[in-house]
DNA sequence: ACGAGTATGGACACAAGTGTCCAGACTCGG
DNA sequence: CCGAGTCTGGACACTTGTGTCCATACTCGT
């Protein structure tokens, strides 16, 4: 199982992942067919029952990628930043950047939770440590909890809402967007430098 | 055709309505089916189709329901106010009156908008008008454009964004934290008469 | 009480997808 | 160059759902 022939392979377990994970941006999880995914991949459904148990098996993995989402966002929360501002840009990082945060795998996890009854506790719990990890950023920045608890809110329902949304952006526009957002959200007016900062970080990306 | 005797009926068309609206609580639109609503009618489906040209017909009426979530933004957005926290409580009416707004409605349609190019379309223009509507409503109280639209967005994505996590909380502690959510969302602190204006307006219903 | 129109149920043929089984093609180490 | 192990394709029986057709039951006006 573990030798390392697989030279007759015409699939790996990876492909159908990737596979799977492409099928993402236009389907629920649980709307993905092995049918559909073995024929962009050109090859026997037979395949997919040799390197996966069940579906289910495929849907755990992707479940195990949306995970990543909360890691990412709950360890930028976590960085010792100077002020307000930098800790948001932290976390904006992963909106940013495509390795961080899947829009994509959100909606279809979100999407399979409306009809899955675990997945929709799975999902809520994330909500939960992600919103708690926001709101313990405002307070380290001295924000009194209940404020801290709505401007964490705002942040990230509004990220979970814009990319509901679909829009597509340039990088550009949003950057110009950007202190108006901070300011609302932090109440506070942003730094230059901290922006100019951001802006270099995003475009080495 | 419009004559009135159905007497013989065991379900009309409303009630084929009605139950694929109840559907929307844990069901995408197109992934509704016939024979699951006959079921839940208990009747059989050859009566769906009495009624219905086909299931896109159907799907065609959910639509214009959807619609009405954008007629009741976007109607409130465009009431004179004395100030820009009357203007956004009356747009969070639509957030407390259930049958101004429907987030199940709403959540279903953006999910089949995910699949299909055209509905896809008619959720990005709705949207569009809705944006729009908000950012002249802070306009319309002197906010900057630039100001206007980021806090219109603010106040839309974060709703959307709420929806979409399905949490469900009690009127009273969504009530507690709506004076940080308007200081946030206006960078002004809220007047205490209108925020028990809205309290009162909000026990009526 | 009969005929026209309304509404339903059951049957049919069909489509898309499922999970399993097995033959066989391929590759590598001995 | 052969045998063991790896991977794939094709076939089978099954499930869930589709759209259409037709017989029939029901109700109302005359």
């Amino acid at each position: 199982m573990t030798t390392e022939r697989q030279i007759h392979t015409k699939v790996t377990r990876q492909d159908w992942i990737d596979a799977a994970l492409a099928s993402l941006e236009h389907e629920a999880i649980d709307q993905l067919r092995v049918l559909t995914l073995a024929r962009t991949l050109d090859v026997s459904r037979s395949s997919f029952y040799w390197y996966f148990e069940s579906p289910a098996e495929l849907q755990a993995e992707l479940m195990n990628i949306w995970e990543r989402n909360t890691t990412s966002i709950v360890e930028r929360t976590e960085r010792d930043t100077a002020d307000i501002t930098a800790a948001c840009l932290g976390v904006f990082e992963c909106w940013a950047d495509a390795t961080l945060y899947s829009p994509a795998v959100e909606l279809s996890v979100r999407d399979w939770a409306r009809r899955d009854a675990s997945v929709a506790g799975r999902v809520a719990q994330a909500d939960l440590d992600r919103l708690a990890a926001l709101t313990a950023m405002f307070e380290a920045h001295q924000f009194e909890p209940a404020d801290a608890t709505v401007r964490a809110r705002l942040l990230y329902h509004s990220q979970i809402g814009y990319y509901a949304l679909g829009t597509d952006e340039p990088m550009a526009t949003r950057l110009e967007y950007l202190p108006y957002y901070l300011e609302a959200m932090t109440g506070q007016r942003p730094s230059a430098s901290a922006l100019s900062a951001f802006a270099q970080l995003v475009s080495s990306l």
